[in-house]
DNA sequence: ATCAATATTGACACCGGTTACCAAAATGAT
DNA sequence: ATCATTTTGGTAACCGGTGTCAATATTGAT
C-alpha cells in the first residue's frame, strides 16, 4: 500500500506540515527534496521520515510556479504512422516512469504556416522542460532555432545524426537499408526495383542512399523504369506497384520505402496474381503493424522507436533532475536498426 | 502575426503590467480573462487592449496554483491499438484547439495491481482538469469510483452507455454489427462463421449481440463450431481461421469482432488458396489502417472515434471553460459507427 | 434631490512551493 | 578561549495568478 489512502477532501500535505512534524523549516523541507547538498544525515532522516508518514507528494504546479519551468515533457510530432508516435510516447514514458515528469502531446502541422508560432505560443504557455522532435518535423531547423531562442532543450529524432549528440538520437537506416538490398543480391535478384520516399525527407533520403550503395556494390545499376515515385501512403504503392509489374520485364524484387508502400505493391501482386515471394519478393520499412498483418507477411526494417523514445528522454531531461540510467556523455546517440526478414522474401524462382 | 516575437530574455508581461496600462486592478483583469460577466464594456475593452498590446498571455502555472487545478485533460488508455490511441488524441486536441488547454498523456498498465494507485497519484499530482477513459480500460467501474472521490471530471468512452450520458460517449456498434451481418445475409450467405473478442470486454460483448440479433432476424443459428474464440489478436484470426476453413461444410462468410483478426482469417484463406470474397466473404471491425492496406480491402465497421474523442472533450469540459461548441445537455452522447463495404464481400459462389 | 438596492471594482490574503539573504551553530585554527 | 570559516536553519519576498469581501459607482424609485 504505498499511497496514503485519502477520502474525498482529505487535503493533501504540504511541505509547511512535513516542516512542523520534522520540526525544520520549511526551506530545509525544501532542499531534502531537492537533494541539497548542504544537509546533516540526521536532519535529511527526519525530513524524509516526517515525508514518508504524511505521505507528501510536492506540488507541482507550484513547484512549476516558482521554477518557472513546469515538469513535463513535450512531444511535438507530425508522423503519419500511428505506431510509430504511440511506440515513440511509450519509450518516452518508460524512461520517465518513476520522475516527477509527465509526457505533454503536441501535434503540430506542418502545412499551416502559423506553425512556428503555434509552436511558440504553446512552448510560451506550458513551459515544459524540454521538447522531444519526432521525424519528420523533426527535420525542421527553424523549429530547433526556435527551442533555443526559448531556452528551452529539446532532442531531434532523426534517420541520421542532424546535430550534436546532445540533441539527437538517431538510428542507423542507411546501413540497415543496405543490408537488407544485400540480402536480396545474395539470394540472386538482379532486377530490383525501389519505391522511393517523398522527396525532402531525411529519411526518404536515407533509405535510397542505402539502397544505392548496396546495388553499386553489387556492380547492379537502377534503371529509371525501375525507380518509382512514393509518398509513404498505401496508395502510392498501388501506383508504383501498376507501374513497375505491368513493364515488359518487371523486377524480381521491390525495395519499398515504408511498410504501406510496400502493402500497396503487395496488393497489386495479388491482383494481378503474380506470386509473392515467388516471382516477387518484397520489402518494406518501419515494422508496422501492417508488415504482419498482410499475406504473407512482410520482410522489412525494424527501427527502434520505442528504444529512442527512452534513450530521447533520457538526453533531454537535465542532470539535476533524478531519472535512472542517465545517457553516457560520450554516447553517439545512434541507435541500430535491424532488418527483419519474413516470407515475402525468397530467391528469384524463374 | 498573432504572437509578439520576443528575443531570448525578454520577459513574459504579467496580469500586473496589463493593470498598470489599463488602469485598473490585477483581479479586475483576472476577471476580463476569466469571462466574468461582472464588467462595464468600457472596462472590458480597455482591459482587452492593453493585453493585446503587451501580448498578454496568463501564466498557466499560476492559474493552476491558484485555482488547485491544472489546465489539462488527462488521456488514460490502455489500449492496444495505436491508431485508435492517436486518433481519439487527434480528436480531443481538435476540440481543445482554441482554449487554454493541453493533453497530458498516460497509458495505464491494465495488469499491475498497483494500477489504481498510480492513477491516484497521477492525477493527485497533476490535477487535470479532467481525465478521459479509453476502453477497454473506461469499463473498469474502480477507476470510475476514484475520479469521483478526487473530484476529477471524467467522461468514459465505451462501445454502449455505460453511465449517464454526463460521463459517458460511446457509439452504437450492435446495430451497426448487426447491419453488416444483414448485408452478409441479403447477398445470400446462411453459413456464417463468428470470431469473438476477448471475455469480458464490453465492446466484444455488444459485437457479438448484434451479430447474434442479425442472425436470429433471419432465423438461423451459430452451430458451435462456427463460433471461434479471439482475443483480438492476429494471431487469434490465423487460430480461428484455421479451425474455420478447415471444417468439412466451412462457412461461407466470416464475421470477426475486429480487422486484425479479420486479417488473420484472410491469410489463413490466402495460404489454403481459397478465394476471397468468391469462396469466403470477410467482414472486420474498426476501420483500422490494416482495413484498406490488405488484399482485398476489407469491409469493416468505422468506428467514429476521432469524433468521439471531439465530444468526449466538449463533454468533459466545465462550462466555465470557454471551449468552441459546447455539447448540447440533452444528447445522448451516442454517436453513429458506419458499416463500410470494401472487396472482401460479395455473394457465396458456389 | 435623496436613499436604498444593485452592479462594478479594488485591497489583500493566499495557493505551495523557491530563492535571497541573514543569523545561528558547529568546526577548526591559533 | 577567541576568532575566522563552514554548515545549517529561519525569515521574508516572490513566482503570477484567484478568492473573499468590503468599498465605490450606478440606477431606479420616491
Amino acid at each position: 500500500m504505498a499511497a496514503q489512502k485519502k477520502g474525498t477532501g482529505g487535503k493533501q500535505p504540504t511541505i509547511n506540515d512535513v516542516a512542523a512534524l520534522a520540526g525544520v523549516s520549511k526551506k530545509t523541507v525544501s532542499r531534502v527534496i531537492n537533494r541539497s547538498e548542504f544537509l546533516t544525515e540526521k536532519t535529511r532522516k527526519a525530513v524524509e521520515q516526517a515525508i514518508e508518514t504524511l505521505g507528501f507528494v510536492p506540488n507541482p504546479q507550484a513547484r512549476a510556479l516558482a521554477f518557472r519551468r513546469n515538469f513535463l515533457i513535450a512531444l511535438l510530432h507530425d508522423n503519419p504512422n500511428a505506431q510509430t508516435v504511440l511506440n515513440f510516447q511509450q519509450g518516452v514514458l518508460d524512461a520517465i516512469k518513476d520522475s516527477d515528469l509527465a509526457l505533454l502531446v503536441r501535434p503540430v502541422d506542418r502545412g499551416s504556416d502559423r506553425m512556428l508560432d503555434d509552436v511558440r505560443t504553446f512552448l510560451e504557455k506550458q513551459r515544459p522542460i524540454g521538447a522531444l522532435l519526432l521525424p519528420p518535423i523533426s527535420e525542421n531547423d527553424d523549429l530547433a532555432a526556435l527551442c533555443e531562442d526559448l531556452g528551452v532543450r529539446y532532442v531531434r529524432v532523426g534517420s541520421a545524426p542532424l546535430d550534436d549528440a546532445k540533441h539527437c538520437v538517431s538510428s542507423n537506416d542507411r546501413e540497415v537499408v543496405a543490408e537488407a538490398v544485400r540480402a536480396l543480391i545474395a539470394l540472386g535478384h538482379r532486377r530490383i526495383g525501389f519505391v522511393r520516399g517523398p522527396q525532402g525527407f531525411r529519411s526518404a533520403a536515407e533509405r535510397e542512399k542505402g539502397f544505392m550503395e548496396a546495388l553499386a556494390e553489387a556492380g547492379l545499376d537502377l534503371p529509371a523504369a525501375y525507380n518509382a515515385p512514393g509518398n509513404y501512403r498505401y496508395t502510392a504503392g498501388i501506383e508504383a506497384g501498376e507501374a513497375l509489374l505491368s513493364l515488359s520485364l518487371p523486377p524480381t524484387a521491390i525495395f519499398c520505402s515504408n511498410d504501406e508502400m510496400a502493402a500497396g505493391v503487395m496488393s497489386v501482386a495479388h491482383a494481378k496474381c503474380i506470386d509473392v515471394p515467388g516471382a516477387l519478393s518484397i520489402i518494406g520499412f518501419d515494422d508496422s503493424p501492417t508488415a504482419t498483418h498482410i499475406w504473407p507477411a512482410l520482410s522489412t526494417v525494424r527501427w527502434p522507436i520505442r528504444e529512442m523514445g527512452v534513450r530521447a528522454a533520457k538526453t533531454l531531461v537535465p542532470d539535476f533532475l533524478p531519472l535512472a540510467g542517465k545517457v553516457d556523455e560520450s554516447d553517439s546517440g545512434v541507435l541500430n536498426s535491424t532488418f527483419i526478414q519474413r516470407q515475402s522474401v525468397s530467391s528469384p524462382q524463374r
